[in-house]
DNA sequence: TTGCAACATAAGTCATACTTAACCTTTGCC
DNA sequence: GGCAAAGGTTAAGTATGACTTATGTTGCAA
């Protein structure tokens, strides 16, 4: 590796032009200083980059490639740096955003459409996924800021999440649902714990672990025995299997809310409110947010808000 | 434009290694030094690269992007500067050529061929035209180096030569020629300076110039009026020509030395020897040649001796 | 709690990039 | 042919700024 890439720029600039004076007088430097540059940077590679004619610089086939390399690079950072510049003025660049699966797939594409149609010079990188892989992201820096849904972020795992900045954007109902049919043939309006636990269940996971937090947080009782008959970690899979009447699933209930509204599914009520899972915007606490992601966010709260899944500062 | 590109070094290795620490470590400077310039840079470009994470450096949107410019620069400056490494030790590289459009066509295929099968590393442009776009190329530093008709070589528009390195490799015999029938038809053995300014000739250029300058030779007159039937800048075009009877031309004979043989084409002969045409391998005086121009510059010169073409040293 | 690991900060030192000034060489002009 | 101009090189001194050392800060692990 070079010693000093700096001297790179000036041999741009000399090969550009051609000559070392004008080089030296875009660069503000002696055109001494220009000719020492080239001689360190020549005798650092052990090629010349230039034969010495009279009153001319004339590249040599070494200087070419060089160059060949060197140009792109120049130019690519002056349009770069420009981009950072610009983007200080008005939203540029691309976002790189981690959002729950649902959340994602339902909302964003829409929001993410009319926000370009206003700022077209934004970009989106979304990565779908629950916080155990977004999280770890924002860590990294891979993607800007996640939406996360922070009922759920109880897990320890994840490491300190002081780190972290959660600014609560939307809500989601957390119903156990099931079909119609299968909440006429098998539940019959029997809410009681005891009936409700011997249902079929469609989970997320083997441990079934959100279904029990549903139980604990309507009946107050844990360590249960779940029948799952059918274990699949795609919500949308869950969603179909509860419509096919395979048995009764966790849901967010605005993802299903036409088969809600017409009764064709069915979320089981019990004497305590439903479940309120909060979707967080999570950022990285000393991050400085750049003037795209201040002004997505702020566009992001109002369509959540237009959508009507923003947090209600009442309920609790 | 940056002030000091070279901290986009220390850039590229904080980003790479994840940590100041290790950048340090490979740039052998201390951690400090790693921490102020990575401070500098962003506060040159006013834009944070990374978010200040405990134990960490998280690089922000704006790191992932000026990154995504550094890293195949920094990768192509690696493997550029080996492979000029390399070039000292074996032929490697590009070597661009310029070459009379005869010489280029007839023999510096066959000859890069042979050379390329002995040094495969080494690719060639070659640049074929005359004297007057080969030499200015040669300044400009877009060749190598050239060989060109020395014997053409008088313009002084061209410039100071002085610059330059002759080195005569390759002869060749400029006769005037025409077909057999031709001769048969309108020569008739006749080969006076008077009858033969008579003839139809065929000419590279409007004035005639080249054909008057064989008269010159042979006959010691100038100031001649010839009669050109057929102008044409193409040597291919004149040999066509002259093969379908148009008229005389002037040829190198080592084109067309089958048809020559065959008595076909036929010289014309005066008591003077015919014209040597000398090419010359020029380049730039002060031009350090590289490993790979020795190489092939002592290649070509042999081949041209086993083609037949080489400087009889002994005819003047 | 302590120690550690990684980064930030401050101040002083030293390297080196730059300037100034001289010199060299070719070109162009009178 | 002599002289000035233009372009580049060389040499020596200066001054900027990069680096070091030492210290401060902060979360994490033991």
């Amino acid at each position: 590796m070079l010693q000093n890439i700096d001297r790179l720029k000036v041999f741009y600039y000399v090969f550009s032009k051609g000559s070392a004076i004008s080089a030296a007088k875009t660069l503000n430097v002696s055109q001494s200083a220009v000719s020492q540059s080239i001689q360190k940077l020549e005798n650092e590679i052990k090629s010349p980059l230039f034969t010495r004619l009279h009153k001319q610089l004339v590249p040599t086939a070494a200087g070419v490639r060089l160059f060949a390399i060197t140009r792109p690079f120049m130019a690519e950072l002056d349009t770069c740096l420009k981009t950072l510049e610009q983007a200080k003025d008005q939203p540029f660049g691309e976002l790189r955003i981690g959002s729950p699966v649902e959340f994602g797939k339902a909302y964003l594409p829409a929001i993410v459409a009319a926000f370009r149609k206003r700022y077209p010079d934004v970009t989106f990188y979304i990565k779908l996924g629950d916080q155990t892989t977004l999280i770890p992201m924002l860590k990294k820096g891979q993607i800007d800021f996640a939406l996360v849904d922070v009922f759920q972020t109880q897990n320890h795992y994840l490491g300190n999440l002081d780190i972290y900045h959660f600014l609560p954007v939307a809500e989601e109902e957390i119903i156990l649902a099931c079909s119609k049919q299968y909440y006429e043939r098998s539940v019959k309006k029997d809410h009681s714990f005891k009936h409700l636990t011997l249902q079929n269940f469609i989970t997320y996971r083997r441990d079934a672990q959100v279904i029990k937090s549903w139980f604990k947080h309507h009946f107050g009782k844990s360590n249960i025995h779940l029948q799952a008959v059918l274990t699949v970690d795609s919500h949308q899979a869950i969603i179909s299997a509860i419509q096919h009447h395979v048995g009764m699933g966790i849901l967010a209930s605005h993802i299903v809310s036409k088969d809600f509204q017409r009764g064709q599914i069915i979320g089981i009520k019990t004497s305590k409110p439903e479940i309120k899972n909060q979707i967080s915007l999570t950022q990285l606490q000393d991050k400085i947010p750049t003037l795209t992601e201040k002004v997505f966010e702020k566009f992001l709260l109002k369509k959540i808000k237009q959508i009507g899944l923003q947090v209600d500062r009442t309920a609790k």
